[in-house]
DNA sequence: ATTAAATAGGATAATTTTGTCCGATTTGTA
DNA sequence: TACAAATCGGACAAAATTATCCTATTTAAT
């Protein structure tokens, strides 16, 4: 479904407003520990998502990586998905035609539509408040 | 989604299947040139497909592939998916953690569930014959 | 100033996926 | 039997993805 680039970035930055709601910056180690990642390719996965205004980065010491009260609620899973990923998910044929559409479908265009559509809805209505939500209760998690 | 491997096996075992539906077997040669993919690769894959029985193989002068007209509306989709990419599709973790299930669940398992169901459903409804559907009247196509 | 802790970023390596090449084998036909 | 047309299968190559390493830079604290 996802790279797995993309995987760690919803990973990360999950974790980062988890933190950030408590108020605190975390580290690139301390996040790649608690999602259970190679911290050097996080890092790179991190930059890209600094870059796009979707986390901030702090350099220097007693640096790290936060996201902004607003981004919490407002930043969705979409977005980091497209950041990372592109449009593949949303567009992209299923069977990797180039061109395929309603006008000269694939011959699973029209089943394949709905299920983007429905993915599409989830990623773009899951902020990442929602993704922290059962986090602190211990109900959900993100490691292993 | 899928992988290209899985693309391709998908839209060469439905050219197959429309030139079954015909009496006639075809060859790798052309499959590859009617689907716009690599020879070679294509045959790796039809290999696979040979093996696990969703397609047959026949070898010589005159040979090439064919499905008996009996599988052509017994094979789903889900078949060829799984004989190439295994169930990655299905089970596996939308933030790809290895120990994700409804009692110890990633943030998005649950909205994974429901649009994994609806891919599976579809998958394990729509057969090869189905997927011919709509290619003799040039409604759908296969290539790029 | 110096040091320590942190991110930034370039270069490189490992792994997986995708793709190619070529000889071996099978089979129909002359 | 000889030949041609086809798949089979092993080895190899290329490309993309994933992952690591190392140096530079930034910043806080001493």
């Amino acid at each position: 479904m996802f790279s797995k680039a993309c995987e760690y970035g919803i990973r990360a930055s999950t974790y980062i407003a988890l933190k950030s709601l408590e108020g605190t910056r975390v580290s690139l180690k301390e996040i790649a520990d608690k999602i259970d990642s190679p911290v050097a390719f996080t890092a790179k996965i991190l930059q890209q998502l600094s870059k796009k205004q979707i986390i901030e980065s702090v350099k220097g010491s007693l640096g790290g990586f936060q996201i902004s009260q607003s981004n919490i609620s407002q930043i969705k899973l979409a977005q980091i998905v497209y950041a990372i990923d592109g449009n593949n998910v949303y567009e992209g044929c299923g069977l990797g035609l180039k061109r395929c559409n309603s006008n000269e479908p694939c011959p699973v265009h029209d089943k394949f539509i709905q299920i983007r559509a429905d993915l599409k809805e989830m990623l773009e209505s899951t902020s990442l408040y929602d993704m922290t939500m059962g986090l602190e209760e211990g109900l959900t998690h993100l490691k292993r």
